[in-house]
DNA sequence: ACGGCGCCATACATCGATGTACGGAGGACA
DNA sequence: TGTCCTCCGTACATCGATGTATGGCGCCGT
């Protein structure tokens, strides 16, 4: 079947291709997912990646495919591993369990590659989704928390593309202010 | 001195240059813009950049600056025009007067090019700098001020990266929303 | 009118990335 | 143990983009 452990020579899934990249594209961004550098960082030629995936732009939408299949799993999960009592802070869970490079990388992508775009709309939209239920959750009327979820969503991303890196403080500010914004909100309908 | 109509053969001045590259940089981002693009949209051959910059980083370096050059005053002077009873809704202005396209090209840059991550960061100071101000001006507390500033540009940048073309609908839903908090943070501070 | 120079075209060399054909090592299974 | 097939390496051809050297056309001033 499979081995459990590596064997001398170390044989690829492609999955390890998937990782490399994604690693590529957070440190490097778009301009630097080659086929040639995905191999480099596993130490393998590109006939190896030539033998998984037809071609490169057939890899990147496998690899496009794989990081929405991931991640989009791993946002409705963070939903349940927050308690009830603080799913009003939801955001800022999201904003804490989030590889802000990796997905500064596929935004900056998704303006070029339609396939991108499209995945990345629907990950945005599942975000959206689970914060807007949060607020539900506690007593908001469903117009105006779906509006409030998609001000976080916003408002998330774009502290994501104002800090370089993420400046914690000033996120930590931007989000404690959306917060009071939210309590307000409840409070007084 | 200067022709005051282009002759049969036009001349080329660097400016041309600029505005054929933030074309390609709108339309098709970093990746489209190569030395080669921008003379084909000039109808020129490469030997002309190359007489008036120096490289093609050369090229991009001064383009960076331009961009900056002409933008922030821009910035600037659509706070003159917005008339002192509407600067509340100064967000609202800038969103509008804006080229979310050239915008979106010029951040997605900025994350593998340090020099238009300092020029971007520089624009989007002077952008918060300058809604602080009005919400200063209507007597909100300066450090209230500067927080809603933040959240206000996080907003602008949030929603032009979500919409991936600009719709104006949720971003009016939006800054209404936006405009909702400043009034409450104004009334009830 | 004529030499000088700014602006651009042409041609060539290079480099990185891609795709493809082919060969080889090394497990899986009989 | 022998064979087949999976996985990967090697070598070659191509393409787009860059940089450079060189030549030519036209406008300028004297």
């Amino acid at each position: 079947m499979v081995p459990a452990v590596a064997t001398t020579t170390t044989r690829l899934t492609p999955d390890d291709y998937f990782a490399a990249a994604m690693a590529i594209l957070a440190s490097d961004g778009v301009a630097g997912l080659t086929t040639t550098k995905v191999c480099e960082r596993l130490d393998v030629t590109r006939g190896s990646l030539y033998h998984h995936f037809a071609s490169g732009p057939a890899f990147q939408e496998a690899l496009i495919e794989h990081w929405e299949r991931t991640l989009v799993p791993a946002v409705l999960a963070e939903v349940d591993a927050v308690p009830p009592a603080e799913r009003i802070d939801l955001l800022q869970h999201l904003a804490l369990h989030t590889d802000h490079d990796l997905e500064r990388a596929m935004r900056a992508w998704s303006h070029t590659n339609p396939t991108v775009a499209a995945a990345l709309a629907r990950a945005d939209r599942a975000r959206e989704d689970v914060l807007a239920r949060a607020f539900t959750d506690v007593g908001i009327e469903p117009d105006r928390a779906a509006t409030l979820a998609r001000v976080g969503c916003s408002l998330l991303v774009g502290a994501q593309q104002l800090d370089d890196d993420i400046d914690r403080e000033r996120l930590a500010a931007v989000l404690a202010e959306y917060r009071s914004w939210i309590d307000h909100r409840r409070d007084d309908p």
